[in-house]
DNA sequence: CTCTGTGAATGCTTTCACAGCG
DNA sequence: CGCTGTGAAAGCATTCACAGAG
């Protein structure tokens, strides 16, 4: 089995749109509908889950929760999985309380700062510890992904510190790209360049595509 | 000229990379320093900026400032633009400090929510007004970008009336789908999304392209 | 040499078009 | 009918390979 990277970013968002649909209560979903919710077209999403070997009802589409269950399968999105936040500034203490993470089979358990004072003033559930702790943390509560919220700086430092720990993927939201071995997956969110992508298509001399 | 959505993003980090070079007083940079700081390769990076009719200097890359100065202007990036948050709950007031928007030319101008106590208790030098007044706030501020951090549910309808004051680009931060007039530019940042990605890839069953 | 600039070739992805199925 | 499933075609984007320039 083998999926492009657009292909597993659609699929993804189907994932995630196939759980409001079930908890809407809708039965199925065809894949104009699917396609519509994720910005694509039915041809590609109707390609994306066939690849997976994925079939579904002619004349009704296909059935919400068993696609979300197969989807999830393939995919291992079902499987729960621990992560930790570094860097507890605004954004950092953000995400630690953002509920969705939780809710989507992402546990995060654990938080760092470099700043004990702020380590001491943060009220929220999950426990945080200084950045020195991080590889005895890490290793002690099982943690597979990291989200670096670090001032740019030092973003590749730590990223190095959750790799050596066991870390395998990375969520990183600072403007720099860390260098990382190929076995780890890491994806880059950086705010200021999707303003720039905004302010760029708005000048308007691109394309449509 | 006309450039692809790749391409465009391409370019817009390799902006954001000239300027961190910049600050350091790096004077100049070749296509494979570029491509390795944005994660592509040098043929990819070049035929972007030729696609741009920028020329380089053969034997030492392209000058950093020049550079910089020309795709900035070719993408309309010098120019400053005004943006709004809305929906100031922990991600949004966090978006509201960041530092980095004005920095790049994003002036964060005002912020909105639809509780009135929380713009009371919220402390940040930016204005903070009620949703019901973001109509007459756009206008009269002349903002142009949208940032939404509201809870999901209400994302559609913020973004219609955002759009109704006259906001052509939208940084939605909400993990639903926004349908929007085809003339407005829209990203979407969906955390979970990127964690599911990330879990996706982790699982192996993918291409590495 | 070492780097850019770029047509040509390659390799992906998406789209199309239509058979198949209930 | 209204939907899926899928080979074939079309459309893009990336890579290659090499000329050009200092």
């Amino acid at each position: 089995m083998s999926l492009s990277n657009n292909s597993i970013e659609r699929i993804c968002k189907i994932f995630g749109y196939l759980d409001t649909l079930d908890k809407q209560g809708t039965k199925f979903a065809s894949s104009l509908d699917l396609a519509k919710a994720i910005g694509a077209t039915s041809y590609t999403v109707r390609k994306d889950i066939s690849l997976l070997n994925i079939i579904g009802y002619t004349r009704k589409g296909y059935d919400v929760k068993t696609l979300k269950e197969e989807l999830g399968q393939k995919l291992c999105l079902n499987k729960k999985r621990n992560a930790c936040i570094v860097g507890l500034g605004r954004l950092g203490s953000a995400l630690l309380d953002y509920e969705k993470f939780q809710e989507d089979g992402f546990d995060v358990v654990a938080g760092f700062d470099s700043n004990i004072n702020k380590l001491e003033r943060i009220r929220t559930d999950i426990d945080v510890y200084p950045v020195s702790r991080i590889n005895e943390i890490i290793i002690r509560k099982h943690i597979e992904l990291g989200i670096i919220a670090v001032p740019s700086e030092y973003a590749q430092n730590i990223a190095d510190t959750l790799i050596k720990a066991g870390v395998t993927g990375i969520l990183n939201f600072s403007y720099v790209k860390i260098n990382l071995p190929k076995n780890i997956i890491n994806v880059n969110l950086d705010f200021t360049n999707s303003l720039r992508f905004i302010a760029a298509k708005l000048s308007g001399n691109t394309t449509n595509k």
